[in-house]
DNA sequence: TAGTGGTCTAGACCACCCA
DNA sequence: GGGTGGTCTAGACCACTAC
């Protein structure tokens, strides 16, 4: 049932994907320019760019605003039960990581936050926003929001480093437990700015809430990622950072 | 920084943001045509579309081919690491949930697969293929991949129902462990149809391999989510289906 | 059969990036 | 300053849906 022809979307996609399969347009390449690519299959920018956003969509390119469109790298594995050391899992996966700090303050906790966090209403958090790149691209954004009176002084402290490795440090914490989320949704204002992307473009989001070795609720996330650029990978047998599972 | 004028495609998109967060346009609900909306902006079926496809992209509308657009439901909590009893999960939510069969056959493990789930090259497998409903809307469409020695004679029983529950009744199967890999991609081909979606469409990928209480690796299931119909929901410390924390 | 979205044409101007 | 993608115009035909 239902055999079309193939459509020019179709056709300019499939064509893509190959060259993109075979290896002849490899990750970070930048792709002809879209009139360009007009010419070449002989159509219109609105059609060509209905193939390109498809792409997109799966995940094979990605664009940056007003430089063009590349071939997207693989996607990092991230298990969000390891916050633990962010840094060593990406460096584990043989990719080069980099923490900006964007911003440090301290905010009056939104209703969804009052929610997430089970706090009073009109609770001051601290918040820190850092930016996460991978091989040197703008991957994910991040909004940590602390609960003040565990983290004394942090704020002065050097935040582009390790965030569970200065909690261990200086704060005596350690993760016992976390619950996220994940959903697929779009990118708007600042984070789109920030990742480099248009606004409206496909990000997932992920909030996580963790705990520290008392069982205390401690802070929460707010992770905006590039939606090509993560694959989320979790084992419910596998080690626990806080290790409720023997050692290897 | 920054302060442009907001473009049209922001102001559509903020007008019917606000229509929706007012509850004036409910879930399930009908837009006018992307024609009559034209005319309301005063602006070209382009320019409507992108407005359209980002709120798409965000979850806040969808739409089924040749249809129409639609007011996204709110999105289902959905832990992928309680396989067991997927509806009776949906039920709690209070949401109606429907499973329909598609297809079920035997078929050659791909390489992919044979990766996942450790197999020789080359080895049968039972594919069973569903598809998933709530509230009426077809929200999932799922490929289960069985190794045909642990199920004998699977196909000929009635597939509509719980699996979970005749692995448990027929085989004498309970799940001891899942890993689960999740990542946006884009609807194509059969899936696009199923689930009655534009070939291009987001949706959110989740793979899922699963050990019986031997520790035996017994299935894998490939779940194809429209992308604004589900929020993945897990607790590093929540009850696990197979019991290693006190029953409530 | 009337109306819908899906696809497609052939242009245009602008803001921004880079050399 | 030349090239890029982002936005936008004003149409058209077609396949499919709902009636």
């Amino acid at each position: 049932m239902n055999d079309r022809p193939p459509t020019q979307i179709t056709q300019i996609r499939q064509a893509l994907t190959n060259q993109i399969d075979s290896g002849l347009l490899a990750p970070g390449m930048k792709l002809p320019s879209e009139r360009e690519l007009c010419e070449l299959f002989d159509t219109t920018r609105i059609t060509l760019k209905d193939a390109l956003l498809a792409l997109e969509a799966e995940g094979l390119i990605y664009r940056e605003e007003r430089r063009g469109w590349f071939v997207a790298y693989p996607r990092l594995n991230y298990n969000p039960l390891y916050r633990t050391y962010f840094q060593r899992m990406v460096t584990l996966q043989k990719r080069q990581v980099e923490t900006k700090v964007v911003a440090t303050g301290q905010v009056v906790a939104t209703p969804v936050l009052c929610k997430d966090m089970e706090l009073a209403p009109l609770t001051r958090l601290y918040q820190i926003c850092r930016l996460r790149y991978i091989d040197g691209r703008a991957v994910s954004y991040v909004e940590h929001f602390l609960k003040p009176e565990r983290f004394p002084n942090i704020l002065e402290r050097d935040l582009s480093k390790s965030l569970t490795q200065t909690y261990e440090q200086f704060y005596d914490l350690h993760f016992s437990r976390s619950r996220f989320e994940i959903y697929p949704s779009a990118a708007r204002g600042e984070v789109a700015q920030r990742l480099n992307v248009t606004a409206g473009s496909p990000i997932l989001m992920i909030t996580r809430v963790n705990y520290d070795q008392r069982g205390m609720l401690v802070d929460c996330d707010h992770e905006y990622w590039r939606h090509d650029a993560v694959r989320i990978s979790v084992d419910s047998q596998a080690e626990q950072p806080w290790g409720n599972e023997d050692q290897a």
